[in-house]
Order: structure tokens, then C-alpha cells, then sequence
DNA sequence: AATGAATGAGAATTCATTCAT
DNA sequence: AATGAATGAATTCTCATTCAT
């Protein structure tokens, strides 16, 4: 009798893969319909058809869950990024293609969540600081700082490049996803531009 | 003998409003103490040494509270806002009058949340989109139309530059109020050139 | 200079009075919308247009306000009922009087609750055992007792009697009050022939 | 080997309807003692031994404590008056039997409630119109329909006897619990007398 | 006498987490 | 590993009553 044995694929194994990740995105509608603070273990279990104490054999808390749901956007966006940097061969091209990204990972996660979201309920619009957040932030300014070092680019203030760029994206973004249709395209060109554009103006460094 | 005389002056009705800056005082400070999540009415009024019972009096929950919060500083901005429009002669010396403006309010009140912040403590990052923000976009958003019309400034997508401009702004000067010392002269520089610089590259609307 | 003074009718007492009929009135309204457990002071005095602190210049608790509610029933049906004994020549006559007053009078009040009623909202349907109830049922047990003293009535249960007399004039005139038209008339017959009838079939006390 | 198997009895099952009448028999005791208006949930919890939150896991409400206990009272009494019916071969002995029945009934609950009642406390007077008592009054009053079709009874206004009777009863029974000692046949032989002695003095229906 | 904001005890209710099944 | 009822600390919120104006 032959037994096909994969990596972590027992019917036990998959079911906890797939339970684990029914919970993720459930928490993920959750938290995207009643925001952080209203949101509770179990509006995320109920949706998941689990029981609640089922819930504890994966997360420890609500907390957990959601640091796990930060870093589950960041173990999807980062490695994007990460592609994007790979894959030009100039600062602009990489920008470029790192905006252009964003935009179409925002309008993806956009109809995720509008698929299951009652029409017209808008929770306030919120953000918090996430790790992935903040992970995303690093690996842009270490992008540019090492544009610079390489010429590529001129030095400035690397700090605040980075979260100029990243919150000129969220928010033109977020713009972009109230038009119709939505044109990712449009969208990046204009960050791009705005971007490339303004840093030969920016002050230089003194060293 | 002339006596000025107040709308609304009453003992009673300074009380009360004295009472309801109590409270959002108290409530600022407790979320930049606790953050949102665990922020609880009995935090709030206990500071404020009133009962209980009168924080129902001023507000229907916290999350009415928060918003009261939220709004009041983009009312408290407005006004200045509309100052730096009125004081300048030129698109370019708008812009950077409103950024100087903005980046020194957020000193302001940033020193007034730290006060009574235990050391280390980050104010939570969130945000909610309040109506009096709403206000504070569209008239950034105006300001851009009208500079257009006169040809003071190139005819782009104001809506998506007016939210590339405020997005940077709020996060620049975050950035800057991390660093010591706090020099919002150089962010706004940064800002303004950025900006700047980048608006000739935009594209243009076909209109 | 001629100055008519009537016994308690300054301008003063006039006012004294009319907040005090329209407290009582405005809680017999809660009263009947909410019932007796949900019904608040702010209830009661929100309808009158008055303060809240008001209403503790004339009752001392909302416990007295439905004493004098019920007081006040009382103080209208009673003398009612009295003047159909004094008017009643016979047992059955006084009976036959009685009752028709009775629903005669609830179906002036039932008109008068219905007015201010909400249309639909009805509350669940109960009953409090109030003093004027009781007092009520003392006279109508005390005027079987006299009738029987005078051989105008067997002698039987009149503790009892009355009991059934007064719960059956309750119940068949709430099931009048929900016919149309509404005929008293029908309802006290019905009533005054099923106890008239009843009572010399009843076991006579041995005494 | 035979065995016996319940529905639904597992375990789990059998704490959670052990819960629900702990939860019903604590709230009878209170809602006796300390009347309608000035039950909690917590004294009816604190009685079960069970946990505050316990409590909403089987109630939304006091209300529908309430509620649920006054159908549970119709709903147990309602076989009997059944039985009663089957029971009968006239209509005279149908309704002895259900008179007699429901003061049986009476008493018996009674003992029940007294049991943890301080003494001289009055049981509160109130009554609440439930669905179960409603199908009881249906189902008297078609007793009644169905023993004027089979001309076992004269033809009358069977709402509204319905109504007297209950009512009567009711009341009379209350009477009847006030004394000592408490004698359900005498009571039950008045009300019986007194109905059956006063229906044939009824109106005919006309048709 | 009227006002209505303040009071604060105490009631209702929620919810993360545990644990026996 | 899944279940889901029980737990009870913590929180929200109500409301009769007081009292300075």
C-alpha cells in the first residue's frame, strides 16, 4: 500500500492551516467593519462557524490575531516590494514599480473587503501603526539611502523621503479607490511624478 | 458705566462649557496616556474630578468623545489655515506659509499631550476622518483650484494633490516631532520643496 | 380699590395647581405607555415642559406620584359610586347602577389614555393591586353586607361576592372595551344578570 | 439489556435545563419578596449560585424572566384544564373540575412561593397578559362554544363568559389563599354555584 | 417657586478566557 | 482538537434626588 506523505499534509495538519486561516480572515472583515476597539473574539468566531474555545488553540489572544494580521498583509506586500527593488534596474524604475504595486495591492485587498462588507456601513476611517507598517518604512528608506549611496539618487533627508512617499501613497490611494473605475495607473503616475519630480528640489545633505 | 456683556455668560453656562473642556482635556490625555483600546470612561472622569454620571451629560459615549476630540483640532487649525490664505500674495508663499503653520501647531500641541505622558509612551497612531478634516481638505483642495484658475499654479488633479500634500504633512511632521531638537522650519523647507518641485512634473489635465 | 379674593386662587396657587394636575396627568400617560416598572421621573416631567428639580415641590417621590395617580382614580369613581347607592332604591338596582357607571367610566378613561397613546404600542397588560382598588372593594362588600343586613339580598360569601362582582366587572369590561362600537349598556347587563342571577344559587352562610 | 434513552440528554444538556429552572424558581422567590419593581438580576443570580453572566446566557432580560415565568405557570396549568375536559361528561362537571382544579393548582403554587417568603409580605398583585394564558382563555371559552353547539348550555356571549369566569376565579382564589385554612372545595362549590346559577338569566344570542 | 446640571450609588451588560465533556 | 457554557471582573450607563443660581 503506497502512502503519499507531503510536508504537513496529514487531514489533521490541513485542517489546522485552514482554520487557522478561516479565522484570519474572518478577523481581518472584523476588523475592517467594526474597527479595532468594537471588535471581539466572537465576531470573529461566529463568522468562522468554530467554536469559541477553538479560537484559543491557535491565537492567545485578540491581540495575537491582530499583530498576526498586520504581519500576514506584510508577509503579502513585503515580498512585492521586495520584487519590485529586485527587479529595476534605476531609482525611478524602482519607484515606479513599487507604487504601482501598492496600488494594485490596495485595489485587491479593496474588493476582498467590500465583498463582505454590508453597503453603506463605514465604519470611521482609522489607521494604526502596525508593524508591517513600519517594516514596509524601513526597507523604502533603506531602498533610497542605498540609491544614494550608489548615486542613483541625491542625498536628502532619507527619513522623511520615505514617509513622504509612503503617506502620499496611502492617501492618494485611498483617493483612488472613491473614483470609477479605478485606475491604478493614473494613480501611480501621479505619485511618481509628484515624487520624482520635487527631490532634485529637496535640500541636499551637508555631508 | 459701559459693561460688556457676553452671549450665553451666566454662571451656569460658563460651568458648563468650562465642564466640557474638562473633560476632552482629560480625554486627550488619557488616550495619548492608554491609547484608544483601553481607554475607559472612569479614566477620563476621574481625572476631571467630576461624577460619573455628568460625563452623560457632555457626551452620549466615548467614541463621541473621541470624535469631539479629533474635530476640535482641525477646528482649532482652521482658522489658521484660512489666516495664511488670506496673508499671502503667491501660491508658493501660501503653501509654505500653511505648512509652517501646521508643522507649529503640531509642536504646540504636541508639547501640551506630552506633558503629562510617562516617558516612552508613543501616542497611539490612528486617525479618524472627522467632518471639521473633511473641512480642512476641502479647503486646502480650493486653495489649489484657485491658484489654478489664476495660473499661479499648473492645472493638475487638484483632489489627489490636495491629499498627497496633507497625507505628507502629517506624516513629515511626525517625523519631525521624534527628533530633537524639534526643528519645524527645516520639515516645512522640505515639505514645500518637495512639493514644489514636484507639481511642474505632474501631469496635466486635459481640460 | 374693590380686590376679589377667592379661596386659593392667586395667581400663585392657580400655577401651583395646573403643574400639579399636569404632572399627574403626564404620569398617568407614562404610566400607561411604559407601565409602572420603566416609568421615570424624567419621563413624567419631559412631557409637562417643566424642570426636573419641579417636581419635587410637589411629590416628594415618583412612588407618590402613583399613589396620587391611584388616589386620584379613586377620588373620581368613588363618589360615583357612592351616589348610586344613595340613588338605588333596591340590591339589583344599586347593582345594576354600579356597574354601568363602572364601564361608563372606563370607557371615558380608556378615550382619554388612547388619545395620547401612540397608536400600536401597547404594553404588556397589567395590573397593580392600588389602594383605591381596595377601598373600593371594602364599599362594594360593605353594600352587599348592608344589603343582606336588610333582607334586600341572601346571605352569602360577601367577601367573596364582592371579590367576583369587581374582577368580573374588570375583565368583561376590558374585553367591552375592545368591541366597536363600544356599548356599555350590552356589557353591565350581561354582567348584572350573570350576577343577579348566580346569587341565589350560592351557599348561604350557616350563621 | 434495555436502555432508555432521552432526547437531547447529555450531560451538557441536562446542566443547561437544570440552569434554566434555577434561573426561573430564584427569579418566582424574588419577584415575590421583593415585588416587580424592585427585582435585579443580581438577586436573582446571587440565589442560583451561578456566575452574573450565566444569566444572559439563558435571558436577554428581566423582562423575559418575567415574562417566561408567568407562561410557565399557563403552560403547566394548561394539561390539566385538558384533562379536565376529557374528563367531564357534562358541562357542569367540566367546569366544577376546572374550577376545582385551578384551585388545587392555586394552592399548591402558593405553598411554593410562601415557602421562602417573609412573612406578612404580600405577594405583589400583578398580572401580565401572556400568550399561554391567552390560548387558556381560548380554551375556555371554546369549552364554552362547543357546549352551546351541543346544547349543553344556553346560548350566550361566550367572550364575555369566558372572561367573568376567569376572572372570577382568579380573584376569588386569591380571596380564598387569604384564609385559614385555605378550603378550595368551599371556594370552588361559590364560584360554581354562582356561574351556573347565573347563566341561564343571561341574554340569548340572537341568532 | 423654578431651574437644570451635578451627583454617585448601583443596575445592566459584555466579553476574554477557561475547562469539563 | 473541538466544543460551548460558565465565569466574574470590568465597564457602561441610568436615574432619583439635591442644590446653587
Amino acid at each position: 500500500m503506497s502512502q503519499v506523505v507531503l510536508l504537513s499534509s496529514g487531514k489533521r495538519e490541513q485542517t489546522k492551516l485552514a482554520n487557522r486561516r478561516a479565522i484570519l480572515d474572518a478577523a481581518r472583515e472584523v476588523f475592517a467593519e467594526l474597527g479595532h476597539e468594537s471588535a471581539t473574539v466572537r465576531d470573529i468566531i461566529r463568522r468562522t462557524g468554530l467554536a469559541s474555545g477553538t479560537f484559543y488553540n491557535y491565537f492567545r489572544s485578540l491581540d495575537e490575531v491582530f499583530e498576526a494580521l498586520a504581519d500576514d498583509g506584510a508577509a503579502r506586500f513585503r515580498p512585492i516590494l521586495r520584487a519590485c527593488w529586485e527587479a529595476s534596474n534605476s531609482f525611478e524604475g524602482y519607484l515606479r514599480a513599487a507604487i504601482q504595486a501598492y496600488f494594485d495591492f490596495m485595489a485587491d485587498e479593496h474588493e476582498a473587503w467590500q465583498s463582505h462588507r454590508p453597503a453603506g456601513e463605514k465604519h470611521p476611517h482609522m489607521r494604526v501603526q502596525t508593524p508591517e507598517m513600519e517594516r514596509v518604512f524601513e526597507e523604502v528608506r533603506d531602498a533610497f539611502l542605498q540609491a544614494m549611496e550608489h548615486d542613483a539618487a541625491p542625498r536628502v533627508d532619507a527619513d522623511y523621503l520615505a514617509a513622504a512617499c509612503i503617506a502620499m501613497a496611502r492617501e492618494v490611494g485611498d483617493k483612488m479607490l472613491e473614483r470609477r473605475p479605478i485606475d491604478t495607473a493614473a494613480a501611480a503616475d501621479f505619485a511618481v511624478k509628484l515624487i520624482m519630480g520635487g527631490i532634485p528640489a529637496l535640500p541636499r545633505l551637508s555631508t
